[in-house]
DNA sequence: CTAGGACCCCGCCATT
DNA sequence: AGAATGGCGGGGTCCT
């Protein structure tokens, strides 16, 4: 199965591109979390090319090729030495359990020159820091861990900072909150560069919700659906989401909650993580993934069946929540 | 692109 | 008291 290209496709504001995405690097050094680690390898390193995914070359680097110490306790061989960042299309950077610690200058010479030979960087977790060191984040935006987040933007007041995001992309460079989000940017990482459908494909085979977007708060009050009002907030989900089509409001979902929209927005938010609003946007986007992907549909006959109005919407809302203009995502990835 | 009306979101407070 | 709910206002976003 041939790699989709995405070159010539502009990520969000900039001319930075994410481009086919089958060489992913990623460091390895002393004290790393052994979860990044985990998350990296169970992503990148594991064969599905039966279930058409594809095949990533996963490059495993560390300086002089050294094996590191992952935290807790165990040893893992690097595959290359930092040399391994050139030509990757991805280089990634898991978080340590010390992050302040000072880094080899060898390995943020190695990321700068990654970043400014245009690759797209990411980092998990407090591997946000090692990018900062590396003048990476200058300027833009990023999240981490929230146990974190004080002293880094402290330290470098150049960032421009977010909280209560699980990861969030500025011209090429990804941060993530930490240890399970990880694993939603990574998800995430893979639709742009793949499409949705390989996109949920991983996230199946990992058994994680390949719909957790960035822009969900760190914490959420109460992961488990409340079965305290009359209705489930899950139970409601699920009747919108089979009637997308429709222009639900958010005042009709509470109707069909039976509380009044102020309480059900409350305890949306506790039980999600995003708000009424928003989260319809998202799915109306989704549902417009699909059809892009697998029907001949007209733009404007795909806004009317994922429930925005016109065309427009459809535009709008598609290119801020994927990063690229509807009629770019189908060239990428329907399926023919 | 702009305008203005509808809708959404959130803090605050009273009520249950 | 403490927790959950619902009403209200205004500032922001969305939509026509």
């Amino acid at each position: 199965m041939p790699f989709h290209s995405l070159r010539g496709l502009a990520s969000i504001a900039d001319d930075r591109y994410l481009s086919v995405m089958r060489t992913v690097a990623a460091l390895l050094y002393d004290d790393m979390r052994a979860f990044d680690y985990g998350v990296i390898v169970e992503i990148w390193g594991v064969d599905r090319s039966d279930l058409e995914v594809p095949r990533f070359e996963l490059r495993l680097c560390s300086a002089g090729a050294r094996s590191v110490r992952l935290n807790p306790s165990a040893w893992v061989d690097a595959t290359h030495d930092l040399s391994g960042f050139a030509g990757a299309d991805l280089v990634i950077v898991p978080g340590r359990f010390e992050p302040f610690a000072p880094v080899e200058p060898d390995v943020i010479d190695t990321l700068r020159g990654a970043f400014a030979s245009g690759t797209t960087i990411a980092s998990l977790c407090s591997g946000a820091v090692v990018l900062a060191s590396a003048g990476i984040l200058e300027g833009r935006r990023a999240v981490t861990h929230w146990e974190l987040s004080e002293r880094l933007f402290d330290d470098y007041p150049g960032i421009v900072p977010e909280r209560d995001m699980l990861f969030v992309e500025h011209n090429g460079v990804w941060t993530s909150a930490g240890t399970a989000s990880g694993v939603d940017l990574c998800i995430e990482l893979i639709r742009r560069a793949h499409g949705s459908r390989v996109a949920n494909i991983v996230a199946r085979c990992l058994i994680a919700g390949s719909h957790r977007t960035g822009d969900q708060a760190q914490f959420i009050k109460n992961p488990l659906p409340s079965s305290t009002g009359r209705k489930s907030i899950a139970g409601t989900l699920d009747w919108a989401r089979g009637r997308i089509h429709q222009p639900l409001t958010v005042a009709d979902l509470a109707r069909h909650a039976g509380v009044t929209p102020r309480t059900f927005a409350r305890n949306f938010v506790a039980t999600t993580g995003t708000t009424p609003g928003q989260w319809l946007i998202q799915q109306r986007v989704f549902e417009a993934q699909r059809l892009l992907e697998a029907t001949d549909l007209r733009i404007d006959q795909i806004a009317g069946r994922c429930g925005f109005g016109t065309s427009t919407m459809l535009r709008r809302h598609f290119t801020r929540v994927v990063g690229m203009a509807p009629s770019a995502y189908r060239g990428a990835f329907q399926r023919t």
